[in-house]
DNA sequence: CCGTTATTCATACGAACGTATGAGTCAGAA
DNA sequence: TTCTGACTCATACGTTCGTATGAATAACGG
């Protein structure tokens, strides 16, 4: 988490900074190639080739492909967490924040549409995923069951389990994202559409709108 | 599909079925491993280990690892599209037979809870399922997007896109399944446990039934 | 009984993988 | 200028993989 912290007291110094650059490379090539091919299917060769540097760089820099896999997931997932968080902590009742955040996954899965398939390649092939991930999960876990407790006491959601509707929810635009390739060739449905993604935004808004609601007694404001 | 029927005309005859036998033997054992350590993660040799086969039985018996592969997929997926077929065609308004669904799919998954991995592992990976499988899929999409509209037709159903709508509630027993295992690590939701595998079930059935009821002007019986 | 044939088995092959190793390169401190 | 240390690079190592091959085994029809 902070090991490769060089310019220790006196001594090194790093030239200009070459090593960041190439490292950040193989970030993002890695994260292409995980995000298309899934873990086992990028080779640390083709990820090198991909960045532009030589074999040895992920050793080097990471010191084993799992590694960089980690530092992979952990950049992917850290913005939008804090994306996520800043919905919860916005303005307006619970319910109405806690779209804020099913808006918020939508648009941050439209920049990065292979971040879901990064993340859940592994979770669905039955592994664990790094320490640092696994906080990350859950403090956004955290903050969206936060947000029904909440909405129960300002009424403006209805009760129930506070984990579980945070995955009911979060469940919605990761699992159509997770998809979305699939939706091509099962049918009309094409995601990759403009106009069909803001109706499955509108539309999810909706089903979590409802799914959360009370019953239709103290709907307040 | 259908090309692996022996008894050709007059001829060979099978010795008294022992090649099923391995047949089956390998389906299950790949479905244990699949399920469990992923495609790439569980190999030929464990497989047929884990059989207590020889390495060439899959060779032998479906040509190479991925057919294997697309034969555990398909045994593992028809089931449950049976199961969730049936309740799409049982009594009760659309919206009834919706929840049971949900709940033929809770129940599957209770008995099989590596199913969801062994199929969106290779989704989350990028990769397409063999055509078998996707035509299975999309016959399930299909039957609740059906349902969806019948839902709207009888008044049990809120207006909306038959197939978002198909995926929203899908989502909700796949995506459990898929984070069960996470969800022991990351806090104290431990979905082994009948009593949690209840209480899910409970809250699933809440959200997707207030999500898709109309929104209460028209309710009908 | 013999020959055919489905099935099993041991073993080999070639490719691809992640990682290790050691030499080479170059900017900056002394 | 020389030395140092971060970084790059080419290459090698050992392992594991999926699949191929051909011999052994055993049941059945004739």
């Amino acid at each position: 988490m902070s090991q490769n912290r060089r310019r220790r007291s006196h001594a090194p110094r790093p030239r200009a900074d070459v090593g960041e650059e190439t490292r950040s490379d193989l970030i993002a090539a890695g994260r292409r190639l995980f995000g298309q091919r899934g873990y086992d299917g990028a080779s640390v060769r083709a990820i090198t080739h991909e960045a532009g540097t030589n074999l040895g760089a992920v050793t080097y820099h990471f010191g084993s492909k799992r590694e960089l896999y980690g530092a992979v997931l952990e950049q992917g997932l850290r913005p939008i967490a804090e994306r996520v968080q800043a919905a919860a902590r916005s303005e307006g009742t619970a319910l109405e924040r806690m779209l804020r955040v099913v808006e918020a996954y939508f648009t941050h899965f439209e920049a990065h549409p292979d971040l879901p398939h990064l993340l859940m390649q592994e979770v669905a092939a039955g592994k664990r995923p790094p320490p640092v991930v696994l906080e990350i999960l859950k403090s956004v876990k955290e903050a969206i069951a936060g947000l029904q407790v909440e909405g129960v006491a300002d009424g403006s959601v209805r009760p129930g389990h506070p984990v579980l509707t945070a995955l009911s929810v979060v469940s919605q635009p990761v699992y159509l994202a997770l998809v979305a390739p699939l939706l091509r060739t099962l049918g009309p449905v094409d995601l990759s559409q403009p106009a069909t993604r803001e109706l499955s935004l509108q539309h999810t808004l909706a089903f979590v709108r409802a799914g959360l609601a009370p019953a239709r007694s103290d709907s307040p404001r």
